[in-house]
Order: structure tokens, then C-alpha cells, then sequence
DNA sequence: TTTAATCCCGACCATTTTGGTCAAGAATAT
DNA sequence: ATATTCTTGACCAAAATGGTCGGGATTAAA
């Protein structure tokens, strides 16, 4: 269970471009010097931001990227999500996955387990915003993380009792 | 990101010990022939867990597996942890990761939203225990998880502050 | 004491995923 | 026109995943 470097990479982009975009479109080419990205991977990751409906493109000279809405509309969530393969695939502990039918049959929490999780690991990542990252905020509040709560992430319809309340977590 | 059948195979073979042993050692064979896990597989997978202490060995005829310790002891956690690469490794948003210094420095919160979101995985994944999945709840009270807090988890000695108040998800 | 059951261990291996590169093209501001 | 920038699709090496194989070591029981 790791989250690889597409989803940082992404992340460190996005909030790339919030930082150095005054209205004005973001070139790779500047993301990928001031990042350390090759181009070509960038490339290939903006296609699916750029499908995902995160940023928009802009072609030709003085192009570049754009955030598709505010900074603070867009969550990290929203990021890994576009290039990060889902954590929850409809398969619990079930003898065969293929199969709808589990085991353990109508006691079964093994996927439960699992889709709970995911809508965990999935509230945590949209209580956290591209501009939280941009504010630069000082240590101390760094570890303080506000939590929103029943945040509506684009393209993923939650009823609000689907919700979890997500706690900020006291690390340091 | 994504949860691998080691750690998924690792748990319904955890369970699967918990409802057949009756105190006996159940055999890896007749776990493979009842979960459909390959043996050889299963024999890989049981190294870890008894490096992991969460089962003991009894070799010869007669022998197999036994829980190291009772099945409400032992977490979800607990057995992931030893089969899955860590979630968190150190790395940030940090253009080069093996240097401890981050590219945002001192405002660098990026560590902190990898090693928070950790975190939370870990504290769900360790408020279920092999024994909750054993008891075969009835639908309704799979959905409703009682989530326990600041549970204590073998080898990882977590500071109350450090842990999150996990909240149950309602899912149905 | 042989035998069979069982765990133990290390090497091996095919497929998929990851983390990219390369080359050619299309759009567009200047 | 031309240079800049995104767009697209093919390709590729290395690592991880999800196993298999073959032989040992240990031990209960016939």
C-alpha cells in the first residue's frame, strides 16, 4: 500500500502552479525546471489532470496550465484520485473476486473493511486543499490541520451520511 | 495505492485459523484447500506473520499454525503491516528525496499529510480485530464497526496524542 | 526406525505496474 | 513563418506482484 510518485508529483505541480500563476498560464517546461520533473513525465500526468477537469490547458506560445478552480476548491484528493489507481476494487475476502458472491457470504465485513477504508483514506485527502499547501503556514500549524468535514469532491456524489468525521491527528 | 492480496489473503487466512483451530495447529494445506490460496504461496506469506509474531509454528504430523495470541488481540493492522510495504517512507514533496531537506523548507507540510494519512489508515485498520471478523454480525452491524481508539498494537508504541479519534463510517 | 506430515528456506519466474523516454503532430501568439 | 507550447501514441527498463519449484529440517506415530 503505497502512494507513488505520480500522486506526489501531481501534488507538488499543482500547488506549482498556484504559486507561480498570476492569472496567467504555467508552462511544464517552468514546472519541470523548478521541480526536477522530466517534462515528458509531466507531460504524461497533465493529460489525466487535465482530463480529470483539475486544470485547464492553454496551447501555443505564453500557454501552459491553469487551475480549473479556485485553489481552495481543489483537494489533494481530487489530485491523487486522477493519477493514483483506486484503493477499493468490489473485492473482499472472497474465494473468487470474479464472483459476486463472498464466502463468508451474508456475514461478510471483509469488504466492508476495505470500502471503509477507502472512504477514509478518500475524506482525509479532501479535507486538505492545493491553497492549504500554498499558505505556507508556520510549523506549529502544520500539525495542526484542520479537517473539513463533508467536503463534496467533484465527480463524487457522497451523501452526507456517507461522511466520516475526520478528526485532525495531534503528531507533533 | 492500493491494498495487495498478501495483505488481503494474509487476513482470511487469519480468520480462517481463528474459526478452525480449537486450540489444534490448523495446517496450511487445509487452509489453502478451503481458501483457495495456493500452499506455496501461503507458506511465504506465514513467514512473515511468524517473524511478526502474530502466529506460532508446530512442525511435524499434526502440526500447522496457531494464533500467538488471542484472536481479539491481534488487529487487521497488525497483519497488513507485516505483508505490505509502509505506507510512509520518509518522503515529502522534497524535489530530492534522499536529502532530508525539503524544497518548501521550514512551511513544508507534505511530509505531514503522508505521514497523517498514515496514520489514520493504521488506526482503522487497527480498531478491527481477527476476532470482530470471526463472529459473523448480522448485516446491520457490519456497517456500524465500533471503532476503538488508541488501541495499542504490537511493536508500535504510539503516545495517546497520537492517536485520532477513528469514527465509525456509515456506509448503508 | 522408518515414514509421512508438516513447516522452513532460497532460488526462480512470468506478468503487471511504475516511472519514465521518444518522436511526431496540432494549435496559436508574435 | 516560426517558435512555443500542449497532444498523442508508441516504446522501454526496472521493480514489484503474485506466484512456483525443489529441497531440507523437524517430529508424531506406525
Amino acid at each position: 500500500m503505497q502512494i507513488s510518485t505520480k500522486g506526489k508529483y501531481s501534488v507538488r505541480a499543482m500547488i506549482d502552479i498556484a504559486q507561480h500563476s498570476s492569472g496567467s498560464p504555467v508552462p511544464l517546461a517552468a514546472i519541470s525546471k523548478r521541480e526536477g520533473i522530466s517534462l515528458q513525465f509531466l507531460e504524461q500526468l497533465f493529460q489525466q489532470l487535465r482530463k480529470g477537469h483539475v486544470v485547464k490547458s492553454i496551447r501555443g506560445p505564453h500557454g501552459g496550465y491553469v487551475l480549473a478552480r479556485e485553489a481552495s476548491e481543489i483537494t489533494i484528493g481530487d489530485i491523487v484520485r486522477l493519477v493514483e489507481p483506486p484503493l477499493y476494487s468490489s473485492s473482499c475476502f472472497a474465494r473468487d473476486e470474479s464472483v459476486e458472491q463472498c464466502r463468508i457470504a451474508e456475514s461478510c465485513i471483509g469488504g466492508a473493511i476495505w470500502s471503509q477504508l477507502s472512504e477514509h483514506i478518500n475524506n482525509f485527502l479532501d479535507s486538505i486543499t492545493v491553497a492549504d499547501l500554498c499558505n505556507k503556514p508556520k510549523p506549529e500549524v502544520v500539525y495542526g490541520l484542520k479537517m473539513r468535514s463533508n467536503r463534496i469532491s467533484e465527480g463524487r456524489a457522497k451523501r452526507p451520511e456517507d461522511v466520516a468525521e475526520a478528526e485532525a491527528v495531534e503528531v507533533a
